[in-house]
DNA sequence: CTGAAAGCGCTTACAG
DNA sequence: CTGAAAGCGCTTACAG
């Protein structure tokens, strides 16, 4: 049958209410249109905006996008994951639950799932990851602290177990250490990633001797936590306590006060994942490349000079 | 074969790196255990706080499910059908776009995917749908602050386009006028659904004449972005301004001040509409219903008695 | 160039 | 009870 006599007869059975069953299809191609997405946490609005920019690049491609939250759980991921080899899926993006070894993202890879990494990375996955440089980033935001004239400054929320984690805390230690600045381990509140849980930290900040004058954040919503924490407390974030964010969400602009924080590339982040992640698909050599994003610091009111009273 | 037997085989299989296929099962036995979800934005978190209910409710009877955005864009949602359509999905769990036609669910209906619809409804479509009662729900905000002495009172954001809106939009007006309160048509700043919009919308609140001494917002986004706007323009939110919330978002508590606002059961929502969907999947009868969940006002700081400067 | 047949990996109805 | 065969709806390699 011609091609254009195909075309035809599948435009007139379109019409008529025709579906195209793509089971069948997928079946004798091995080639579902199907991409797998996981994170830890959909919701959280740092993944929200990355998701944003693979699901516009997977559209153009005409991928369909499954997606999914790990919860750092690796046992939701691994469900996922056999999930995508169950239903033939083409590739999987994900950011790597916490604890994730090598060997699932390469049991994905032997059967046929390319995987393509996203804000944490795995060490001997042999895979592609993109992220930012967060030990850079957290190093910008502590700087900029220190240059204002902050010498007691505490890094609130994230956690060591996460090469982001330990990036993060490891550019501001750097940035204490090369400006000669002391710097006391209580002063370190790790936990905190949420609003809820930033707001929650506020208390343990005050209370802390030798306060602290100033905090660099684990990212925005646990900057702005904090912020609403200090404000519950009756002290003025940006006045009394410094505060610096990462992430750069659409939020952090319309905080009150209007946040300093550290761009992270989300969008960058996710348009070149699923660039490469599509350049696979068409055969593309695999490059366990390790891209890194440049942060940059956006400063606005959350932060100046100390205020001793 | 007896089915301990294949019992064991499959179980060896397994751990020898067997890999069920989903698609092959699902061409044969036209189940392919995947249900849609499509709503407006999975990033706003009205949404993502449905989701979650969804999701676990989902987990549990091991379905797999698909998420996508319309964006309120028919053409997406349309796209988005086909999809499920084309890949057997079997039932969808859908936030309908505006604009919506009837004949686009009863379509999806006829063509064996069960449609449940979540916080809009479809006239005429014929299927169950969840969502708040909203009439009743801004009801409860505007009388909490008009019994706190208000008398001009706004109504920030939403749009008449959708159910949702008018009902909203309706509860205020019900309120307003059974109180035997004036309402000015300038009043209504429609519009607004996010916080970014919220906060922009404070200038145009602020400069109006007969200026109100409260807002009743569209929702919890807008009721933060306007009360961060308020704050920037010098005045207290909660003092100079009161303003109440819709949804009850994890968020409105921690927010400076605490948010007042109408609890609008999305957990409750999310499990109803996916245990319906699952009731429908194993054979129960449609019932078109339109359930109703009863909303509650939660009373915190960003309602005040009216201060006359 | 065209059309009929094989086969993807399952499940189920059926013959033995 | 057991095992071989048919068939879901596609695509592709192959014979004519």
């Amino acid at each position: 049958m011609a091609d254009a006599t195909r075309d035809r007869i599948k435009e007139h059975a379109r019409a008529i209410g025709y579906i195209y069953n793509r089971r069948a299809a997928s079946l004798r191609t091995s080639r579902s249109g199907i991409v797998g997405v996981v994170v830890h946490d959909i919701m959280n609005p740092f993944f929200a905006e990355i998701l944003r920019s693979i699901e516009s690049e997977l559209d153009r491609s005409r991928q369909t996008f499954i997606l999914s939250n790990h919860y750092d759980q690796l046992e939701k991921q691994r469900t996922f994951i056999d999930t995508l080899l169950q239903l033939g899926a083409d590739g999987v993006i994900m950011s790597p639950a916490i604890g994730t070894p090598p060997e699932d993202i390469r049991m994905a890879e032997e059967n046929g799932l390319p995987a393509v990494l996203i804000a944490r990375t795995v060490e001997g996955a042999g895979v592609p990851a993109f992220r930012g440089d967060d030990a850079y980033g957290t190093g910008l935001a502590t700087n900029h602290l220190i240059s204002l004239g902050h010498r007691r400054i505490a890094m609130v929320g994230g956690t060591d177990q996460t090469s982001t984690g330990r990036d993060r805390y490891q550019g501001y230690l750097n940035a204490m250490e090369t400006a000669g600045l002391e710097v006391k381990p209580h002063w370190r509140l790790s936990g905190p990633r949420t609003k809820q849980a930033g707001f929650e930290a506020a208390g343990q900040f005050l209370a802390m001797k030798d306060k602290p004058t100033a905090a660099v954040c684990w990212n925005d919503l646990v900057a702005i936590g904090l912020m609403n924490g200090i404000s519950r407390a009756g002290l003025v974030p940006g006045v009394d306590i410094s505060v610096t964010g990462y992430d750069d969400l659409e939020e952090a602009a319309i905080a009150t006060p209007a946040l300093t924080t550290v761009w992270n590339g989300q969008r960058e982040v996710g348009r070149r994942a699923a660039r490469v992640l599509l350049d696979r698909l068409n055969g593309a050599a695999v490059r366990a490349s390790q891209e890194l994003i440049k942060p940059e610091l956006h400063v606005r009111q959350s932060t100046a000079r100390p205020v001793e009273r």
